[in-house]
DNA sequence: ATCAGATTATTGGTATGACCAATTCTCATC
DNA sequence: GATGAGAATTGGTCATACCAATAATCTGAT
């Protein structure tokens, strides 16, 4: 009973788990189109039933969806070890907003502290990359575009730290605070200087990341959020007056 | 969830329904062996492939498993149905398990420092009875009950935190990772002196939250841990000898 | 030049048949 | 009756073809 016996490798599950090691390694990021079902079977050399079973076992397990003649997707919810109903909760309750966001502030401070000591040379020109695109977008007047930098920065850092599960917490985050994240930046740009203060706090950090300096790169890091958060604060007292007053006059939803 | 549009009916997924259906209903009862694929494919109207992806999906719920040859077999225990799927991924691919290990201790790093800033009075006597009832076990000799002692002391300062992000986040690590726990902890006892170091590490860790250096706290529970890798690192070198005399090296990673 | 509609190509979904490999069953042999 | 070889059963895999839904492309009218 105790099974020990070496079973028969069902190719279906072989090849389950070389897609699953994928997912969770990036290769196959959430939300990607994976290669067509023929190609994919030639590439691992199996049949095209067998890979289908892998794949539906995988679609079995929530990570994967298919589309006749659409494609089939990773799960753009696969990352977060937050599909559980608490966390969406939190995410729409507004008195936790904070600890999600100094959470993933933690997380951030973990990430830029990994990063600077496990950074590959790889990782390194991407994180120069990223901060170059990230600067680029302070010449605009676009804070859309600018979050979505600032945040591929920060992913960028994430992945960099080379531990999977510290990557998917922090992508789930991201999801999870995507909205937030950008109507924060807008409110902050409004504060003087912040633009160019918060382009400082970013290079400093890529700085330590680059220079190897864990301890430094994680109070750069550290110091970043502090100061976002006291932007924050600040513009969360007028906007809550704002919000209260706007609630008094109009009662919709 | 909404999704209220009508998906095209997968056929594996009809039949998946209803062979859950017969599952559940008990047309098919636990432990029972199926009737072979060709006459089940042939049952439902379907082709084998179709009906085999079916099977697959059951099997990868963990409701049905197969052996070449012998036949497919309802599942004994029904009813685990895991509600995070990449937390059930890393759990069942050993090649991650660092990964988790690190992630946890680094959010354990997290929670002594804020604890140490934000833990009430409440929270501190909860946590000096947590110790005193860590220290009672190091009397016995069950690593077990030891080893339950070790997670709750540890959870007690991630609810001393005060951030339901983390300490949601550390649960679910402790539930995924409770085995390993467990099994490390038996190993790391091997070590001489291994007890007197780990309760005075504890102690060390307790004292500079109670005294609110979140700081020096964080350093107390970096140290903690690097303590426990090292001892893990040897105890699995040991373990693993025959297989690294193969390929004998000075100096690993 | 632009856009709507039709056409083509791509891609997942299903079916059929065949063969292999592991298991189980059958039955002759001792 | 026990044993072991061979046959039948059964899951595992493959190749191919065709269907259906989607996406990409082209065409033609405005």
């Amino acid at each position: 009973m105790s099974q020990s016996r070496l079973e028969t490798p069902r190719l279906s599950d072989v090849i389950m788990q070389r897609m699953e090691s994928m997912i969770l390694e990036g290769s196959f990021k959430p939300g990607q189109r994976l290669p067509p079902e023929r190609e994919l079977a030639t590439r691992f050399g199996v049949s095209r039933p067998s890979l289908r079973e892998a794949i539906q076992k995988l679609a079995a397990k929530g990570l994967l969806t298919s589309r006749q003649g659409g494609g089939t997707f990773v799960s753009e919810q696969v990352g977060s070890s937050f599909s559980d109903p608490l966390l969406d909760l939190l995410a729409n309750h507004n008195e936790f907003q904070y600890d999600l966001l100094e959470f993933r502030h933690s997380l951030e401070g973990l990430s830029a502290y990994y990063a600077a000591l496990r950074s590959t040379p790889a990782d390194k020109e991407r994180l120069q990359a990223r901060f170059e695109e990230l600067r680029a977008t302070y010449e605009d007047q676009d804070p859309v575009r600018e979050a979505e930098a600032d945040a591929a920065f920060h992913l960028a850092i994430a992945e960099a730290a080379h531990n999977v599960v510290l990557l998917h917490t922090i992508r789930g985050l991201f999801n999870l605070l995507e909205k937030n994240i950008v109507e924060n930046l807008s409110l902050l740009f409004e504060r003087d200087n912040s633009r160019s203060q918060l382009l400082a706090q970013h290079q400093a950090l890529l700085d330590a990341i680059l220079a190897g300096d864990g301890e430094l790169a994680r109070k750069m890091s550290h110091q970043h959020l502090v100061y976002v958060e006291e932007g924050l604060l600040e513009l969360s007292k007028r906007e809550t007056r704002l919000e209260r007053s706007l609630r008094r006059v109009q009662t919709s939803e």
